[in-house]
DNA sequence: TATGAATGAGTTTTCATTCAT
DNA sequence: TATGAATGAAAACTCATTCAT
């Protein structure tokens, strides 16, 4: 049991270290360019070895994904702030801010986040770390669904279907977000990519109270 | 003289064959995993013949995308109807209806669209062709911040800088159909693509009009 | 009569053009880099053109060579002056310096010539051609032999056979230059490269003079 | 300890049989055309372990040479015999011998040795072999160097500088040997190869010793 | 469990040469 | 005679993945 329980661990922080050291070499070289063989080299350990914690490349990206999904998940949670009594626009607020920090201090994590699409996940990782990947991104979906549902109760903000309203907002944030990564569109817009992430919001907030009419 | 036409049109015919290939080839298999021998086996013709008409991989990609903008953009003018006195709102109603439909006609030019982010472009493709995809891309932005404008001036619309705004609607449009291009997020929203779309534009729409507050 | 003159001599000349232009692109991008390409391009003319008038990128190769030759003989004959009554000490000197002279002049076509082992000009080029480029290079040397046999005539130089004298002799001023054309090797022996060249004479006149024993 | 020794002596022998196939390969069909598969083919390895072993096509070559130069430069010390009272006379004779030897036992390294010129090694290969290789360079001719300047000691040899003479003599006799291993040119002379190469060193020793005058 | 050697299909790109017009 | 479009065989190099030890 115990030498379970050690081996376990062991095998966690393995894991852990190597996710560490993929990150590293992902976000530094990018993720096309970065090879196995580059990641294995930072970990310090064989190829080999890599294989024997992750089925494949793609599986190490997801597992990424989820590391970047799970440090912003509680912060979105905490912005949600269940526990205290708040005004759903102020809860709104803080979760985009929360979002917008988050973009802020993990742009690497973001990157990951809105590059999503990319990678044949479905087929290369195992249906358990897709089914987290999906579950984890709906929690937050739903924190700001519930947050525009609450909205919708107290007559401040106007939204048939929150769960939709709240992909709208999740969507038109990425959008803008991904709009100011690109240095082609950025020559386009010439503002700071923040300018656009919070005029983003601010419309968005506005469309929402905007009940009468 | 006569010959240097017919040449010419060859060419460019030829040119178009091999475009059309390509956009087949990249559709189906996706823009990374296509080769240039995929693109080439599907024109019927050699690899050779290939380079001969574009000077790489992501010129091909390039030349696509020129394409979809060069059906994108007479849309776009068409719908913002310079010469008919229309309201703002009407307009700028026109102007996603036909982006809409161009993403419904032609999904696959609007993949290329949202990807443009990807290739390494500047590098890999000349300089006029980078510039022309620029000033294109432009074009288009600039209508909606026309429309925009006028409703600012006709005092309908709310916005301090309407480009930025501009941008703001053009990146949460994209946003939602990025969202709903993702198995993995389609799966979290659980509604039609189009209804993101629109309930995006609603929402965009409502605040933009709010302007007392 | 006329006509076919005409058309030969008009033949010639666009032949001499091709020539020039290929000199100029194999001398500046080297001629392992140079197309056929290039060649046509600095022609002004098609690459269909080309192969018109020579049957292959070493064909070329060849008929500059033997231009380069065409170069170096006439000056050879003007150096070993067959009028005029001179020592054959003097006249194997002329002969040097006259090489010297056209390896300092023509930097090119020496490469070329010292490179003659490359191409598979055997094989590419037809059989007058090579044989061409046999008997002109055949006739610088006997030039040499001729110095030579002079001077052991005279008594002043010692050698048995005055070809291979004369062998021994273009084979070590070639093996000067050679090696002071590879940076390698520079950095071995640090003196200028016509240093060694001088060198490599005097010694050798040295050894054909040293009569007694 | 004893597994990572085993592994580093079947890595060398691995690295040894590669180069050996390339050898085989590159002499057969010439470097140029020879292609990275054939050697590959002929070590029965796969492409891959090729460049597992060596960075480079050129890498290849450049250990090729230093292999050569690893036979070639014993041989010369032996010759050169420090430890026995030699006349300079005879230890440059036998130095020359050496070397006569060499190219006749290898004609292959010869070939190698010759066309050192050609690639770009300094840019395709690391810093360390090219290094090597001039360092070996050096130390050969550096003996020639030391038996020519025992000979001026001596007061039996005449020459100013000893290096740039041993530069001399290395450049004649390569340039004998050059001289002879091209086609066109052996028809030319009409007598052995060996022949020349005796009678290059022979016309030298006598310019050498010539000292008065 | 860990290693790292081996694989080999796959990638983009080049270019001498041919041939229909 | 002149054109230039088309060819297609190479070529060098990469890298995710496997597997014997």
């Amino acid at each position: 049991m115990t030498t379970a329980q050690r081996r376990a661990r062991e095998r966690a922080r393995r894991q852990q270290e190597i996710l560490e050291a993929a990150k590293e070499v992902f976000f530094e070289k990018g993720i096309h360019r970065a090879t196995v063989d580059d990641v294995a080299a930072q970990a310090e350990v064989s190829k080999g070895t890599v294989y024997l914690y992750f089925q494949s490349k793609e599986s190490i990206l997801a597992h990424l994904l989820l590391e970047g999904l799970s440090i912003l998940l509680p912060q979105l949670e905490a912005a949600y702030a269940p526990q205290e009594p708040l005004s759903a626009d102020k809860r709104l607020r803080q979760l985009v801010e929360a979002y917008c920090q988050f973009a802020h201090t993990y742009p690497h994590y973001l990157r990951l986040l809105l590059a999503l699409d990319r990678g044949r996940f479905q087929e290369r990782v195992s249906a358990e770390v897709y089914q987290e990947i999906l579950t984890e991104s709906t929690r937050g979906l739903k924190l700001v669904a519930k947050a525009i549902r609450q909205g919708t109760e107290e007559g401040v903000f106007t939204a048939d279907d929150p769960l939709l309203t709240a992909g709208v907002l999740w969507g038109a944030l990425n959008g803008a977000l991904n709009l100011m990564a690109n240095p082609v569109r950025r020559e386009m817009i010439l503002v700071e990519p923040e300018a656009v992430f919070d005029a983003t919001f601010e419309l968005f907030l506005r469309g929402l109270q905007a009940h009468n009419r």
